[in-house]
DNA sequence: TAGATTGTTAATCGATTAACAATC
DNA sequence: TAGATTGTTAATCGATTAACAATC
């Protein structure tokens, strides 16, 4: 169960293994065989194999992995053992929407505040939390444990308010925003890039 | 000029550099390195050059790459020569998030159309474009030439609605939801996978 | 011309696939 | 035991990097 360095591809396909799993454990099935998970997932079932050996030797010969095991493991490396507080940056159309994904909170991530620049939205309450002023965030980030910002801001302002969100203490930065993030190490960033996934799809067509 | 068969590992780079190209454009470089680019960009020059040598021959030993020629072929290559008509499905959050975003606009995916099931919906007007009822959405596509289909419904009507744009006719689905829809050739899927991306982000934390 | 930088090939690195002995 | 399926190694495939002659 040491894990070794996993490769950012295996990562990718982490998410993949644990929406299938989850269905599954739902289902109440007890074991699934790489050759099954390959099937349903369209990876090869060698690739699976060595993927599930990156993390730990739970398989067994004639049986398959058990389900509720397998669960467990995905959720331990992918972090999902433990909650995480989480704030929006922007409470513009893709922090609004975002804001009402109630999935997230499925998987453990607590929405604790929304903050944005202008003075007029402060009053809006979204899911049940008030939209608060950008100057309280980085006392709100200390005070309230947050974990992880989702930043919805426009380009302009985003690498002033990543900073800020820095010297708060976060520690991971979901980033809707164009911009290519300067941070410290020990700050993980995750870029959500819509336009790259548009323009993907047209040169694809 | 004639383009070999591009890999999905260089495609995936192509927004990257037409971004960055885009802005070395607006300010009127006339050329660029392949150095310098990987300087800004992070990828090694090297990849960089193996990369434009995928769709062509336009650089020049000494001098670099003429800004407006790479501009022209990245576009052409992207797809981005052309107008998209596109409608949204599903006027929910992400919907309308995604309606309000103007950036797309000006890469020349242009929205005619906002169609939801719910009836409550229909008199809701987003960016100028009042929503219309599902059941139009087949005949427009047809009528109105639509290309490009943005599918932000619920998981347990995404196969169903996006059978039914195929039926219309359409050649390209941005998909929103987290279905792996199932598409007959010739129609492009491109996913979009929030929590996908948020699982990778506490994997890395 | 001299300097810069491409185009291109060969070397390296990493990820995927095939194969099969081990074993439940 | 016989059948199924893993764990693991070796082979293959593809992508990245290094190097340098060609040439603007």
């Amino acid at each position: 169960m040491n894990k070794k360095n996993i490769s950012m591809a295996v990562i990718r396909r982490l998410p993949k293994y644990y929406r299938y799993i989850n269905e599954l454990l739902k289902n109440n099935v007890d074991a699934v065989s790489s050759n099954k998970l390959s099937e349903d997932l369209g990876f090869t079932a060698s690739q699976i194999r060595n993927d599930f050996n990156n993390f730990g030797y739970f398989g067994r010969q004639g049986y398959g992995y058990n389900v509720k095991q397998l669960h467990k493991e995905i959720s331990m490396i992918l972090g999902l053992i433990k909650n995480y507080n989480t704030i929006i940056i922007g409470a513009g159309n893709i922090g609004q929407a975002v804001a009402n994904y109630t999935n997230f909170g499925q998987l453990g991530f607590k929405l604790k505040g929304i903050f944005d620049i202008n003075p007029k939205l402060t009053d809006l309450v979204i899911n049940d939390i008030r939209v608060r002023d950008i100057d309280l965030v980085e006392e709100f980030i200390c005070n309230k444990d947050i974990d992880i910002a989702i930043l919805c801001v426009p380009r302009a302002v985003a690498q002033k308010i990543c900073d800020t969100l820095i010297k708060g203490g976060i520690k991971g930065i979901w980033n809707f925003t164009q911009v290519d993030l300067i941070t410290p190490k020990g700050v993980t960033v995750e870029n959500v890039d819509l336009s790259d996934s548009l323009l993907t799809l047209s040169c694809l067509m």
